[in-house]
DNA sequence: CGGGTAAGGAGACAAAAGTCGCAGACTCCG
DNA sequence: CGGAGTCTGCGACTTTTGTCTCCTTACCCG
């Protein structure tokens, strides 16, 4: 099976770059399809291929010595990861595991070391990404430093609402994911939902977490 | 005053180019003294060249809305800063203030571009600079999600260990600049600062912190 | 050299977060 | 359909961190 042309054409990485060379860059992509909570990649381990999410859903997490897991980032389709060790040729700073079923598309860092020399244009879009990348970290580590779980959690929530439909996220995330993502232990996510829905923020219903007043939220943040 | 030479020379930016190809860029370098504790830049505002540090030290810092500040990285000599604004067009992702008096050297966003175009060596040697950036700000969403205070403060008494001579570090410190630098408060610098001499790792003088075991302050990382 | 400012030390207390234990509800698969 | 495993809720408790206040010391600048 070979790469999706839209998932080529609205890559970041390969705008600006005329169909036909698009198309020659397709064929060096190899497909792969991983199951729910499959582990893609090990940190640590060395990274070889630099992999762009086709379908499903992706988080890139670290884990502490003590099995804390904080999640750097949680991936849609379109989305690209395992590009630092591709390109500094060190090991894969994070894990990436499957959240649902997914197919990925990967490409070997010879191949990307040759496309870099061959099309300088690529490495400019490269660079953008990364800028992009680097302020969502700064962000990050913002909000680690500055907030309380709280208002993390009203973050999260915000962001998820906007991705997935204000109503009903379709693919809710268990609270367990939730503190992971903002590094924080499944019991507190637990109780600063309760102050959200006292606040009357939210409601939290059986499946699902409706935002009731999203100023109130965005307040928070 | 031009760029002193040996500052291009050793820029991982420049890397792989002839010297007369670093010849010309010199010229593009714009030369400033800044002030101890003097603002370089203010995060939000529109980045329009990217520095390098000659001499001297600066912080790189977010500034929360209550006044906390957190300290994204501290550069020395050689280092560069400020390149993310210039090579995505958004505001400064951070504050940069000189903890000494320093000398930097500017580049401006247009010939920042125009060397991309010219130089694409430069283009994969910047992608490398941001792939340890990334990696740096990994490191440092991990310690601030996984590490309790006294941890974090052994690593970076590690670090400065390393980088200013074991006995007795030149340019100390102050607690306030370690706490925005693992972000905490002062106070609880002073207290980690007192576990780890009561522990017998390190041992805390006058106007100085000497490290009298290495080995226990590297385990506790 | 003197005074103002920054830095550091300390204790008491408050707030936030983490931990533990357990029980009930749900769901996913075989 | 049933049972294992996951997810959630909740309360009690501990630990860690943050905040406030006050005082002493060091140091820098004029």
């Amino acid at each position: 099976m070979p790469v999706p042309a839209e998932l080529i054409e609205t890559s970041p990485y390969f705008s600006g770059l005329a169909p036909q060379e698009r198309d020659k860059l397709k064929g060096l992509f190899f497909e792969k399809s991983v199951s729910k909570s499959e582990v893609i990649l090990w940190e640590g381990e060395p990274g070889d291929a630099l992999y762009i999410l086709g379908t499903g859903r992706i988080k890139i997490f670290r884990t502490s010595a003590e099995g804390k897991e904080q999640v750097l980032r949680v991936m849609r389709a379109g989305d690209s990861f395992n590009e630092v060790p591709v390109f500094d040729g060190g090991p894969n700073p994070a894990s990436a595991m499957a959240l649902e079923d997914s197919v990925i598309y990967g490409i070997h860092r010879g191949d990307v070391q040759h496309i870099l020399k061959d099309y300088p244009q690529v490495s400019i879009n490269v660079i953008r990404v990364f800028s992009r990348r680097l302020r969502d970290m700064v962000s990050l580590v913002e909000d680690l430093s500055f907030r309380h779980v709280t208002a993390r959690l009203a973050k999260i929530l915000l962001e998820h609402a906007v991705q997935f439909g204000e109503e009903s996220p379709e693919r809710r995330l268990t609270q367990q994911q939730m503190a992971a993502m903002i590094g924080t232990a499944r019991e507190m996510v637990g109780r600063s939902l309760k102050n959200l829905e006292t606040m009357g923020a939210i409601r939290v219903e059986r499946q699902k977490i409706i935002i009731v007043n999203r100023e109130m939220l965005q307040r928070l943040v």
